[in-house]
DNA sequence: TCCTGGCGAGAAAACGCTTCCCCAGATCCG
DNA sequence: CGGATCTGGGGAAGCGTTTTCTCGCCAGGA
């Protein structure tokens, strides 16, 4: 209660030299009685140095400690952009578990420029993060993917770890998602309710997760007798207004016979809905739309949306577990996808 | 290229020492070269250390920085969940103002616990951290209230910067939302299309922004000669699910004459458009909703949502400048909000 | 009784930076 | 031409921690 001294507006966070004083031990015992350090203290001492703690509301500069013992608590999270629910979701996944494991999170948006991404991994690697985890992909044929390969390979040997998210460009530690398994299951099971002919709204060309979304669906409708014609792909931004604006496309150019839209992902279907509608069509009975990612926002859509189901938090999730796991740490294999099938492909009579 | 040296597998990034060393000067002017110090240093010095610098893949060591500087270029956002629309897109502003101004972003989650929220503001501390962003209301009348106010009046007066958005319980730095007014001209123009029986749906009581919204909306009844009955305000939780359950709450209750429904929020307004679907009524003609916050999937539902357009990003953004603002800057003032009219309230005739 | 070990407190050396301070050399002015 | 002023390099002292190392003390064994 009685602060002693002058009361200047401005008083310093108390250092663990406050604390070591107000205690009267050494800065040593007070370090070792505050953080779990290996040496024991006696009782006496530490319960002094936790009270004297308590009363100078003292919290560790994390920044000291990271100096002092080479590593800090921190793991870096680049997504492309937060507003995205796909992103946001596997943020809450990373942000969820960074909790248990007692690390801060920091995150940055690429805005899906490579460059900026490579920059972004320039900038936090100053941070000496103990982690990495880049999601979203990038194009395949990028020009600065070797930089950003060497910048990572540099901060793996200096002791980091990074993980990817669903992009097995690099050869990294990845979480990997069977895009493509996924994608073909959806084929199968909308082959399986009757539709015949398919149109696709995907992302820019050699983008990886799309593209492999879009060769799972083309595997699954060639495996059931079917095709997909290269001119009923439409590319356009990954993004709602991507969707929208793809669809459009395909509207203005003729839906001629075209049963059904496979949108590469889930927010893309959504501006796809949006833009049929908008066009006079009902979705779901005059053309059928499907996505992929499951995002919470596409039930409550109508009709609601088939879709691929991730588990976008737990992708989170797992992504910081394989990077804080041993080299040697059981696989937890790839993430398995499911088909749901909602109200936006109620099937077609054959 | 020639790495003189063992090769261990582990090789540390290199040091500013390392730098100074590879080029030839000392520390001090190494320092001096790669960081804006006020001191002018001769040019061909310069360019020694940026090349050496080059060469090492010299990255600054944050944490160092911090220590020597006494000061970090840290800001920390505290939101109730991540993958949340409304924080999300709200977080999507404070990085990307961040970025601007070269500051890094460290993200937690209060998953709208008050004790959590207080906790976390402890553990931030330590990162001294140059912001702390506040955002997401908490109970009016919370038992932990004052020990959250202490420590955030302790870390103001160790030089941080403390800004809450869209929640004036404290006496901090705020972003205003005007939620009470946009609330109002809601009720104002609803009432304008013909409605003039109104069901709430709200967050739980004492929820600082469902409360204000609430009593916004009353007072724009009352204004025009309404009322709201307080049997007809249902609260349940402010998420999407207690949208839909609060829905179904007032569905199973009878409607009774009700001829629109306002959600505090856009999530909950969402949700209770699924439920009246799934009871069988059409949203829009059988009940109309609005909602509040403009989230940018309202425009994808069906019907699309009536709803009070806040401007989300910019609120973030807006926060961090208010943080970095002088005491003395102007302010920048109440965000004004903004009623938009969508099929979900397709109007009744009179 | 003396010596050896173990225990644990405290002094001090790191950690990777910034910045104060000193000082030599260059520049300026009368 | 001599002193005053300026310029800019480098040494070294911090910043708030952790951790090694030293060393005194006490218990136990011969």
């Amino acid at each position: 209660m009685t602060d002693s001294g002058v009361d200047t507006g401005r008083n310093m966070p108390a250092t663990l030299h406050d604390v070591a004083r107000e205690a009267g031990v050494s800065l040593a015992t007070a370090s070792r009685s505050l953080n779990g350090s290996t040496r024991r203290v006696n009782d006496e001492y530490r319960k002094r140095v936790l009270e004297a703690a308590a009363r100078l509301d003292y919290s560790p500069n994390l920044s000291a400690q990271a100096v002092a013992r080479g590593t800090t608590t921190t793991v870096a999270l680049l997504v492309a952009d937060i507003a995205d629910p796909y992103f946001s979701s596997i943020a809450a996944g990373v942000v969820a578990e960074a909790d248990t494991e007692h690390l801060i999170v920091t995150m940055a948006a690429t805005e899906r420029d490579p460059e900026r991404e490579l920059e972004l991994v320039r900038t936090l690697r100053g941070q000496r993060p103990r982690v990495m985890i880049l999601a979203g992909s990038r194009p395949v044929t990028d020009p600065t993917e070797g930089a950003l390969a060497e910048e990572l390979r540099a901060y793996e040997r200096s002791g980091g770890r990074v993980v990817l998210i669903s992009r097995n460009e690099l050869d990294l530690r990845t979480v990997l998602v069977d895009n493509r398994g996924g994608a073909e299951a959806l084929a199968r099971a909308l082959v399986g309710v009757g539709y015949r002919r398919f149109a696709v709204i995907t992302g820019a060309e050699g983008l990886r997760t799309a593209a492999d979304r879009v060769d799972g669906f083309r595997d699954g409708l060639i495996a059931t007798g079917g095709e997909l014609r290269d001119d009923d792909v439409i590319r356009d931004a990954f993004t709602r207004d991507g969707g929208y604006s793809g669809m459009q496309t395909l509207l203005e150019r003729g839906l001629d016979g075209v049963e059904l839209v496979f949108a590469a992902n889930d927010v893309m279907a959504v501006g796809a809905l949006s833009a049929i509608r908008d066009a006079g069509l009902v979705p779901g009975a005059d053309v059928a739309v499907a996505g992929f990612d499951d995002i919470p926002t596409v039930r409550d859509v109508t009709p609601a949306l088939t879709t691929v189901r991730m588990p976008l938090e737990e992708l989170g999730r797992r992504a910081l577990r394989l990077a804080l796991s041993d080299a040697d740490a059981p696989d937890e294999g790839v993430v398995q996808t499911e088909v749901v099938l909602r109200e936006s492909t109620p099937g077609l009579p054959r």
